[in-house]
RNA sequence: CGGAGUGUAGCGCAGCCUGGUAGCGCACCUGCUUCGGGAGCAGGGGGUCGCAGGUUCAAAUCCUGCCACUCCGACCA
């Protein structure tokens, strides 16, 4: 992509309302802009972004035995009277009626629509386990809204759904997302520590919140510092081995890790005191397993290998990729800017022509741009005829991990410079090599 | 929802107290000169001063009401 025919509009100054780093970033990078309070655009490069992010999202899923649908956004204030949280969910939902005076409201969370969607079809226990997931728009009227996309009103969730016979094959769905979890945050370049955590609104006994570790995080949690190493699995695990995968939930969930609402100060004393860690985090993920809650009052019922019916047991699983995207900002970024890490970086790699309306400059950049470009190169080619400093200033703001710089200088020798954007390394090399050097 | 605050050009701000033709920096457009870490000079475009009502010969400025947004707290993916 060239910037000059690109839609990148970067800030020098940072609006005002943006008190946190991720939120001062994304405005002055151009990735979104505010509509309303809570309520963001995503310009293009956050688009990226945000769909780089659904992608690993989406791939662990899959590889998890989810499966991908999708749900609208408006439901029907009907479904939300049979659970009975038409009237408990309070004002953060957001309710409409349409020219026919139906209720109708703008989904906080899917588990009445899938439970519909479950019961209309499965009737035998043979059909289980089943877990549907989707990403789509959420819409919360929070009280506050804060801290740009983080704590949004309209927020991106992927949200799956699983249904099991029992609570035994329950508890199997949950291990199956749990680790699909740890999986999914560690390939966005995060450390995520699993915590108990109150199970709120969502109802239910068994949940986990997934935290990054961060000093502008929301929460004040509690964990023990052997969780910081623990060894993510790899891409071989294997989703339907049911006592490998407890005995890997086992592992992670045996130390202390609670959030404030679920600490335990006396257990959290035990802890050897250079184990004990005590820090701010971000929310990223939060699961939870709440049985027959939804199954029961809707009739959402399988008959089992004793000819019996039996509500399902059910849990959903909750991951907020608009949010992610700011808790990666939080967890990666230095004074000049966003520092993306590889997998989900809107480009890969900048090329910045130093000395545009040079004729061996251009000359060598439009070559390298359409050799990159040919190798399959994510890549953002700064076109303009801007100075050469404000050419590096933009590129250390927008955080793309490698910065490909031609000039005059340089070419007079044969050679380009590579800069990587994390740590800020540099390296001369020559021409012929750079895109070589360039690929994953 | 309690407390505090802000609305003036795309962004950051001054002007308001003490009423008298709306300003500055950045960004944008044109030209020239520059050009390896946020260039210089010259010229230029862009604003119903959040909205409504009131006071006044005259309102960005004073008064009343409303709206939007931000921050702190209580609540939450």
């Amino acid at each position: 992509m060239r910037l000059s025919r690109y839609f990148l509009p970067i800030l020098r100054e940072t609006p005002k309302e943006a008190e946190i780093v991720s939120h001062r970033l994304m405005l002055r990078a151009g990735l979104v802009r505010q509509e309303a309070a809570g309520i963001y655009a995503w310009l293009p490069f956050g688009q990226r972004v945000l769909a780089k992010v659904c992608q690993i999202v989406r791939e662990e899923q899959d590889r998890s035995g989810a499966i991908e649908m999708l749900m609208p956004t408006i439901q029907p204030a009907d479904l939300w009277r049979e659970s009975g949280r038409y009237d408990d969910y309070g004002k953060e939902m957001l309710r409409i009626e349409d020219r026919h005076e139906r209720g109708m409201l703008y989904g906080p969370t899917n588990e009445e629509m899938i439970t519909e969607i479950f019961r209309a079809s499965v009737k035998s226990y043979k059909q289980l386990p089943l877990n549907l997931y989707h990403i789509q728009w959420k819409f919360r009227d929070e009280v506050r809204p804060r801290f740009g996309v983080y704590r949004a009103r309209e927020f991106l969730m992927k949200d799956a759904y699983s249904f099991d016979l029992d609570a035994e094959g329950a508890r199997h769905s949950y291990n199956k997302m749990f680790v699909a979890y740890l999986r999914t945050f560690a390939r966005l370049g995060l450390k995520s520590i699993p915590m108990v955590a109150d199970t709120g609104p969502i109802g239910g006994n068994l949940s986990h919140e997934f935290i990054i570790l961060a000093e502008t995080g929301e929460s004040e949690v509690f964990c023990h510092r052997d969780y910081l190493g623990y060894e993510v699995p790899d891409e071989k695990v294997n989703f339907e081995d049911r006592a490998g995968l407890a005995t890997l939930v086992d592992k992670w969930t045996a130390l202390y890790a609670a959030t404030s609402e679920k600490h335990d100060a006396a257990a959290f004393g035990k802890i050897p005191g250079d184990k004990q860690v005590s820090a701010r985090g971000i929310e990223v993920g939060h699961i939870f397993y709440f049985g027959t809650k939804y199954s029961e009052p809707m009739k959402a019922t399988v008959q089992g290998p004793d000819g019996a019916k039996h509500a399902v047991h059910m849990g959903s699983y909750g991951i907020g990729p608009s949010r992610l995207v700011a808790a990666i900002i939080e967890a990666s970024h230095d004074e000049n800017g966003i520092v993306w890490p590889e997998p989900i970086a809107p480009f890969r790699v900048g090329l910045l022509n130093l000395k545009q309306g040079d004729k061996a400059t251009d000359a060598a950049c439009e070559a390298l741009y359409r050799d990159l470009e040919a190798a399959g190169i994510d890549v953002l080619y700064d076109d303009s005829d801007e100075r050469s400093g404000a050419k590096f200033a933009t590129m250390d703001l927008i955080g793309l991990p490698w910065q490909l710089i031609v000039g005059p200088k340089g070419l007079a020798e044969g050679k380009v410079e590579i800069k990587r954007r994390a740590g800020g390394a540099r390296e001369q090399v020559a021409l012929s090599e750079a895109v070589s050097r360039l690929k994953g």
